[in-house]
DNA sequence: AGATACTTTATAATGATTCTAAAGTAGTGT
DNA sequence: ACACTACTTTAGAATCATTATAAAGTATCT
């Protein structure tokens, strides 16, 4: 995803119609270099300084949401009171800097093949996730 | 600690006062085989159970933070909408069953040696959690 | 253009957590 | 045992993220 075009292409492909308000949203999210961590409050206030016509909070919900969905977009696990997400929906984990709190992603090949020596019977695995949590 | 007079000493050599709420609140998380995962919701259920004498919420709010930051108590990164505490302190880490959203201990030495092959200048590791989603 | 289903929106409702400030209690010294 | 002080508990209110509601708006299809 990176122009509008594609947005619209991108949103149409997966049974989303391509409102003002998600093409926005993918603007803020997607027209980026690196990956981006967010809570909807902060989505929100991007939004706002982008451009006058106002996107509700509703709407950023049920977006952020349906994109998360969609696989275009992760929720984090960290416990803060705020839901996190992660515009890298690839396989990574993540460093927090306790200090800033602030995520850093961590490539799969940033870190060591991790096993996991216990079975659960009757359960797959569905994912690892790993948190590193750095501080000065 | 495994009964009220060593409650009443832990607490005391913490520097907090072994008052009825918080004794029971130790019997209730601590006179246990196994380790302890839960929320303050499931903690005000279980105390309300055992004797009639309530403890408010604010107060079971009050003491699990207490004991969170006396380290007796951990949070676990989850991304729900409640706190998760755990009863296990020493470095771990957690199955998550997706079914029945039950938290399962993994021993330290249940999972492989994790290298962090990044650094972050004048960032130290502070801890490593490791979250592994499973499901039927 | 009209019909229809999907979207957006303001606003209300919910629910976990935190705050407040008054009443209660443990520890200390007398 | 008594009183003093600092720490605790408590009910209830306040806060804040998130979810629900239901009315108005809009994309898409024919």
């Amino acid at each position: 995803m990176n122009n509008k075009e594609n947005f619209i292409k991108k949103l149409r492909s997966s049974g989303l119609r391509p409102t003002r308000q998600r093409i926005e949203i993918c603007k803020a999210l997607y027209d980026r270099k690196k990956t981006f961590h967010f809570t909807i409050d902060d989505l929100n206030k991007i939004l706002r300084k982008k451009s006058k016509e106002k996107i509700s909070l509703a709407t950023i919900y049920n977006t952020v949401y349906a994109f998360k969905n969609k696989n275009y977009l992760k929720e984090i696990s960290l416990n803060t009171n705020k839901t996190y997400f992660d515009t890298n929906v690839s396989n990574h984990h993540h460093f927090l800097d306790e200090n800033s709190n602030r995520l850093i992603d961590l490539k799969n090949s940033d870190v060591g093949k991790v096993k996991i020596k216990r079975k659960i019977p009757g359960k797959k695995i569905k994912s690892i996730e790993i948190l590193v949590r750095i501080s000065d």
